[in-house]
DNA sequence: GACAAAATAAAACAAGTGTTTTAAACAGTT
DNA sequence: AACTGTTTAAAACACTTGTTTTATTTTGTC
């Protein structure tokens, strides 16, 4: 019996003694959702499809997460903390060159953004509270997206020789933001436009090198100027 | 009557001898359609709230386009021609400088992109093909980029002093589609992260010439290095 | 094993979806 | 006015959606 029919709240968290070392459908529920949300989006992922994937009851969604929205914001969660990867934390180092940072911060947005391989769902879903927000964008901005996008202000201000706030600052900041998202949001039409462009890894790594030299050389430029000019 | 309940062709172009003044429902649910396909993408947009805000009943769109995706097609094709601005097409131009032509393609992108006034929405539209590819998205990539793309890949080429085809001018010219296309898809998170960045006219006019700067100063350093290093 | 709580399963529900049918209104021609 | 083909309107249809209910199984504790 679901003891959360008319509360629409999920099921209380079981802080029992022996926490059940199998909380096995929900975390099941939620690996499904995240591939089936991310490929689709929140309204046109069905509760069905993502129980059917979970090998789980249709009702198992509303049990464990009160409805649809509590299971897309538990998966939202786990996707921000999945994107803080170990090499993103690493390039955030305050001890970084500002130029290191950025190359960093490059680096290891693309690698998460593309790897083909496992769990790449996690920046596919923030694409989608992108073009379509919910209710849940604020905690992927603020947790998400804020901290990194400050720490870039930052060492952009620094190569450049303006404040973090100067307009000039924040534009930039925006073009390198653009280019890295320019290979999620636009996977089906760049596979259209550049068949030849095959996401490996040491292809991947090239492309974070050619962001990071296309920006720098800006970057570079104008803290030049303000310095000699 | 609708003739075409089992064929699922849309009714035939009136081509009769005296060609409707009127075929005032048919427009009105294209322009309708726009605006809900491009604010809530294909799926999510009923055909309901499009004859409501066409003022039609809920028949018309099967009686004038067959079916749902026969009315995507039919929007998406109008928004494919109105993407072709006179400023654009004046940006295209072969006779200008590599360097004029990647200025105007900016500039007149970046100004069909977020103007808010008026028919705002063929962008959008493009954009959910991007996150959402349909089966009409080969007219959209084919017919609307393409062209565009490769013209600018013929004028970063002319700079740098690589052939069209070389990676890293496909790869600079997906550094400034990805500038552009920031604005667009990042609009609802770029309010959050910036709120003080107001995209005015005047302001998008400086956000254009950000963008050209930021990306010329890369091409013409390796054009130069090219040339004399 | 017995009992109570938690978890799962199956079925049903109400609302919304694209689509089709049926009927009515409209236009043009004679 | 009457007949024609074309366009609109209203209702119904078949199906999917998120959610809830009811019943059954499983689990932990004594």
């Amino acid at each position: 019996m679901n003891p959360h029919a008319l509360t629409r709240d999920p099921r209380p968290l079981r802080q029992s003694t022996k926490a059940k070392a199998t909380d096995l459908t929900r975390d099941k529920l939620i690996e499904a959702a995240g591939h089936i949300f991310a490929e689709r989006g929140y309204r046109a992922a069905t509760i069905r499809d993502i129980c059917r994937r979970a090998g789980a009851n249709v009702a198992a969604v509303n049990y464990n997460f009160g409805d649809k929205m509590g299971l897309y914001t538990e998966v939202l969660r786990h996707s921000v903390r999945a994107s803080q990867t170990p090499a993103m934390i690493a390039a955030l180092d305050a001890g970084l060159s500002p130029e290191d940072t950025i190359r960093g911060v490059i680096r290891a947005r693309l690698k998460s953004l593309c790897q083909e391989a496992r769990p790449d769902w996690h920046i596919r879903l923030v694409m989608h509270e992108f073009s379509h927000p919910t209710s849940a964008m604020r905690r992927v901005v603020d947790e998400g997206m804020r901290p990194i996008y400050e720490r870039v202000r930052k060492a952009v201000g620094e190569i450049i020789g303006l404040p973090p706030d100067h307009e000039t600052t924040r534009l930039s900041v925006n073009s390198i933001v653009g280019q890295i998202l320019f290979y999620t949001f636009s996977r089906p039409v760049l596979a259209r436009l550049q068949p030849e462009l095959k996401l490996t890894a040491s292809q991947l790594d090239r492309i974070a090198e050619h962001i990071a030299d296309f920006s720098l050389a800006y970057l570079k430029k104008v803290g030049h100027e303000k310095r000699h000019g």
